[in-house]
DNA sequence: TAGCACGACTCAGAAAGGTGGTG
DNA sequence: CCACCACCTTTCTGAGTCGTGCT
């Protein structure tokens, strides 16, 4: 309880310094909210054009195409650690693109509070925009969320509102729902051809020579903070960022210029850093960034120094478990501990979850376990020795599986858990930085997030070689594939809230029903013969869809296997890759599908 | 020198936006 | 031809990881 007050008083001086440092003044509107009209916008988007090339005119003599197209090729690939100190020589870039000012909204729309309609003044109501566009979302009933959006709500008022406005029950923010919703419709149209406009003036940057796609180049709008899960800031408001709130980093020559009548908060020349520019949020008061996009070279390079450090654990993973075997016998309690939270971390592909500050939600990893998220149970269905894990995960997804363990893992945990409370932690020995100390001293670079790499490169490519091994049909192979991608996803624990499953039960209980009323009307024959066709071919592919339904596959895809491996199957069996990456993952993994050929192994 | 806070980066799911099929 | 819907892709920004530097 102390220790939550302290974070709390903590965090309320940080804060209240942050936001003493943000200007208030407006920013001017650059010509680009302007455009009214799709021709606007052409017109705007020609002089853009030519506009954007002068900004990213670099000093760097050497040709870039050449750097481009075999950096791959040339690269000597650095362990973790001993990257270069020096990140880049040339960097030039637009600086970030800041939303739009707020506008009014028109004298009719007003927030009725208890029935009357209220002029708020111009801060409460911006803020009351931001409320009503989550209408129906269900966050809006969390108590957490109504305190901390109300406090910050009435924060914004001017006295006389505030002596009126004393409960949020009583605010009524549906017309402004119903504004913004005619304003999105009317819009549409004139926001794609503004986009391009954006990106050209602020999207590309060019480092090094070479010009490369910035990620984020937005700034991010004010708004009211979500968070996920049970956060206790959720509903508190995000100021806006000013130009005065960013620090931008770039080469002494070419530093952009701050819209006009403002001034950057500092300006650096950072070598050893990656990004473009920095603002610190308002509520959470850690840094955001602007940075490259991962089809920039730069992120190329890493994430190619990542999948080779993984790549690097099958000829340490023997010596690796064997020092984890040997440490769940030792008599040193912290030893048996890390012994056994080395194995979670390798086999069960748990997160070893980091300190965490007390103004996060709730949730947990490896080893900020306590007992109650584990039962251990010596036989169950028929197995020896089952584990079963129930906790929050990251981004509070929940984390429930059984799992099967070594005899010795599972009378280590029933010791660790013996006269402990449920609150209390499981590995109370153990810290993060010993686990990772320990790890890079059994293989240089290695810590404990390459497992997950690490294990999901080596199921998906052991998964595609089990199902494709007989397959010729392009469907059968895609098909394999996506499921050797799912099998992958499934271990990582990786969640999608849509579920495709009930579309494909519909799909089925759709044709059942065609399929009564074509007997009930005796249509003819050949039209049951084909809705039952659909129906098997609906019914037979329903396992696969219930495995690809559970799990997100696009976040291994993109994070974890190496897409080497996808290139090196595709050359095989001849399936464009078009056809298993999206035109993003095509320019992530440009290296890779340059760089494998059919044999490559992970 | 240990422990902590923090900076800089990777990883993550949700929401928004786009597209193409169907009635 | 259009409205609607489902699905897919992109964008957004919150949440972890881990090294570094300060006290």
């Amino acid at each position: 309880m102390e220790d939550s007050c302290g974070a709390i008083i903590h965090y309320s001086l940080r804060r209240a310094a942050v936001l003493q440092q943000q200007h208030v003044e407006p920013i001017e509107e650059k010509s680009i909210e302007s455009i009214e009209s799709i021709e606007d916008a052409d017109v705007l988007l020609e002089s853009a054009e030519e506009e954007s090339l002068e900004i990213i005119q670099c000093r760097d003599t050497e040709s870039s195409d050449t750097i481009r197209s075999n950096w791959h090729e040339q690269l000597s690939v650095s362990v973790a650690g001993s990257e270069d100190k020096i990140k880049w020589h040339s960097l030039q870039h637009g600086g970030p693109l800041f939303p739009p000012r707020y506008k009014r909204l028109p004298d009719n729309v007003r927030m009725c509070y208890n029935g009357q309609p209220m002029k708020l003044s111009t801060a409460a109501e911006e803020a009351a925009t931001w409320y009503a566009k989550l209408l129906g979302r269900p966050v809006l009933q969390n108590a957490i969320f109504q305190a901390n959006f109300f406090r910050e709500f009435r924060m914004l008022m001017r006295p006389n509102e505030r002596r009126i406005i004393k409960d949020l029950e009583l605010c009524d923010f549906e017309r402004i729902a119903q504004h913004l919703q005619r304003q999105k419709m009317s819009q549409r149209g004139v926001g794609q051809h503004r986009k391009l406009l954006e990106q050209h003036h602020f999207g590309l940057c060019c480092i090094d020579g070479e010009l490369e796609m910035i990620a984020n180049y937005r700034i991010e709008p004010a708004g009211i903070f979500l968070g996920r899960g049970k956060h206790p800031l959720m509903g508190a408001l995000k100021h806006r960022i000013r130009p005065e709130d960013v620090t931008i980093n770039c080469s002494p020559y070419a530093v952009p210029a701050a819209p006009a009548g403002h001034h950057w908060k500092a300006v650096q020349h950072d070598q050893s850093v990656v990004w473009l520019a920095r603002w610190r949020d308002s509520v959470t008061l850690g840094y955001k960034y602007m940075q490259l996009s991962s089809a920039s070279r730069l992120q190329g390079k890493r994430e190619l120094n990542k999948f080779e450090l993984a790549r690097r654990v099958s000829s340490y993973i023997d010596r690796i478990r064997q020092s984890y075997w040997e440490d769940w016998k030792s008599p040193n309690l912290m030893q048996r501990q890390r012994g056994v939270a080395i194995y979670l971390i390798d086999r069960v592909m748990l997160r070893v979850c980091s300190d965490k500050s007390e103004l996060t939600a709730d949730c947990e990893g490896c080893c900020r376990l306590r007992v109650e998220h584990l039962n251990l149970f010596m036989e169950l269905q028929g197995n020896a020795y089952v584990v079963e894990f129930n906790f929050v995960g990251k981004d509070c997804t929940k984390y429930r599986r059984q799992v099967a363990v070594n005899q010795h893992v599972f009378e280590n945990l029933r010791s660790f858990m013996q006269r402990k409370l449920p609150q209390d932690q499981l590995f109370d020995q153990l810290t993060v930085k010993m686990l990772n100390q320990h790890l890079r001293s059994l293989m240089q670079g290695l810590t404990a997030k390459v497992f997950r790499t690490y294990n999901a490169s080596r199921l998906l490519q052991s998964s595609l070689d089990e199902l494709t091994r007989n397959l010729t049909s392009p469907e059968e192979l895609l098909n394999a594939f996506a499921i050797a991608h799912a099998n992958a996803a499934k271990f990582c624990n990786h969640q999608g809230a849509q579920s495709k499953l009930s579309s494909h039960k519909r799909a089925i209980r759709a044709k059942q029903l065609a399929i009564s009323k074509c007997r009930r009307s005796r249509a003819n024959t050949c039209r049951l013969l084909q809705l039952q066709q659909d129906l098997d071919l609906l019914q037979s592919s329903l396992s696969d869809a219930e495995l690809r339904s559970s799990v997100a596959l696009s976040t291994s895809k993109v994070n974890y296997v190496d897409p080497r491996i996808t290139v090196a199957w595709c050359k095989k069996h001849k399936v464009p890759i078009e056809q298993v990456f999206d035109a993003a993952l095509c320019s992530k993994f440009d290296w890779a599908i340059t760089a494998a050929d059919a044999s490559f192994r992970f």
